[in-house]
DNA sequence: CGTCTGACGCACC
DNA sequence: GGGTGCGCCAGAC
């Protein structure tokens, strides 16, 4: 059977462009409610052999970025608002992602 | 193969 | 609205 980490990046991959999906949520959709840490850690372990996988698309529960503190944060923010992905909270250094506009539902037609 | 770690989330102040 | 504490369990080492 798939991995975890298998699945989660099946589902990552099927995150359609100019969405989001929180950490918990792929969480929920492999079937381990309780294991939104994995998900990061599977995304922080990606490898050049996991081919195109956008990670960029995964925030936080509150639409915040997490990959500040590995360095990526940056470059996520610069990815999501390239899809078009409209941030809000702003002013200072931290924003989020505006999750009420974004959030996909995979049950919906995107 | 055993331990440590944490790209999270939520319940409580 | 923000800050703290802790359980979770697959990966990395």
């Amino acid at each position: 059977m798939a991995t975890f980490r298998e699945q989660v990046l099946e589902v990552v991959r099927s995150v359609p462009y100019g969405k989001v999906v929180s950490y918990g949520q792929v969480a929920e959709m492999v079937g381990a409610p309780h294991s939104a840490r994995q998900v990061g850690a599977v995304l922080y372990g990606l490898r050049d052999e996991d081919g195109e996988v956008p990670w960029h698309r995964v925030v936080n529960a509150s639409g915040g970025i997490s990959t500040y503190k590995v360095g990526h944060g940056e470059l996520q923010v610069a990815l999501l608002k390239a899809e078009g992905v409209a941030f809000v909270g702003g002013g200072r250094g931290e924003e989020r992602v505006d999750m009420r506009a974004h959030r996909w539902r995979p049950e919906l037609p995107e």
